[in-house]
DNA sequence: TGTACATCAGTGAACGCGCGTTCACTGATGTAC
DNA sequence: TGTACATCAGTGAACGCGCGTTCACTGATGTAC
């Protein structure tokens, strides 16, 4: 069926070298099992962006950091990555525990924003328009990198994702360091 | 299994009100099935893309207008994203259709980053870091947008998806207007 | 107008497959006395 | 140290299910004469 790509208890299992039988003495379903992938994935992104924040020298340069950390997490750990894509797999709804762990690294990105306003780098007023686009910029970046036309591009482009994130970084770096009108 | 959200074959004939054997009269296998869907999809986008950028003032607000766009698109079409985001559905190996039909939205975008680079708007020099943030922007909006947390947290915030990246997309606008450095 | 035939989009039953899940079991490990 | 027992993470066979795909078929539509 979906062959290859396809993400199921089964396969996973099997790539761990384990029965299919033997998850459930961890986890009591399916869903449990993703949804515990995909808090320790939460768990692994923030201290990454964590780290990045930390190394920054000012605000701009930490938002510029945070985005090559969030590229940098996704191919350091693309199981985890695509499961994180994936909620319909770890019903989030069912388990509370992934949303509240999804929630650290968006604050840690709140911050971040909140902290380039008061450089005076994001426009003044509601931060909730630039976090959103901060957080789809990653989103959508790790997205097109794991489907594969990122990659395709970049190979035509002569570079590779790794370096073209921190480029688009630089690029939204350069605006926000413009002077405010 | 995956249930209500699963995309395949059978349950789409389902919906459409046939048996699922009908659509081998049209389509040679699933993945060609797909592989149409995404076609027809990148064609709307396009219609709907190119019909923004006809109706926008200047180069800045071309982008502007095409991030809302392509958002638009999204909501409207919710079905077509959703194959268009998962391009193991259609095989892109086996159909070269299908990128084929995706080149022709990103070099739209990438025609209006010209433009706005023309107006100073953009950073002299290689457009495609700003090309893939427009572009990882947008697929990373909707993805957030259908799959949940974007619509979530606008709830908590007292507004909607639609009303947000309009917000979004004017805060990127703010930062392009600004007086090149 | 009427008859014969080709085309074509559908049906529904069948197939083999990978899936999630259950269950009786096995063997290793740790603890009580 | 030795024996008895509980715990625990694994096995592997089995189940029912939805899936993609095939196939013989049916009925409607269009065309030739």
């Amino acid at each position: 069926m979906e062959g290859v790509g396809a993400l199921s208890l089964r396969r996973l299992a099997r790539e761990v070298g384990v029965s299919s039988g033997a998850p459930y003495h961890h986890f009591p379903d399916r869903a449990a099992l993703f949804a515990a992938i995909v808090v320790d994935g939460h768990d692994l992104l923030f201290t990454r962006l964590d780290a990045a924040r930390a190394g920054s020298s000012d605000a701009v340069a930490t938002l510029r950091e945070l985005l090559v950390a969030y590229a940098g997490f996704a191919a350091d750990h693309p199981a985890h990555m695509r499961v994180m894509l994936r909620p319909e797999l770890a019903e989030p709804a069912a388990h509370p525990e992934v949303t509240a762990a999804g929630v650290r690294p968006i604050e840690l990105l709140r911050s971040a924003v909140l902290a380039a306003q008061d450089e005076g780098a994001v426009p003044p007023g509601d931060p909730e328009p630039v976090l959103h686009m901060f957080w789809s910029l990653a989103v959508g970046y790790v997205t097109l990198w794991l489907d594969g036309p990122v990659e395709a591009r970049c190979a035509v482009l002569g570079t590779t994702p790794d370096a073209m994130i921190r480029r688009v970084a630089s690029a939204v770096e350069e605006l926000l360091r413009r002077p405010p009108a």
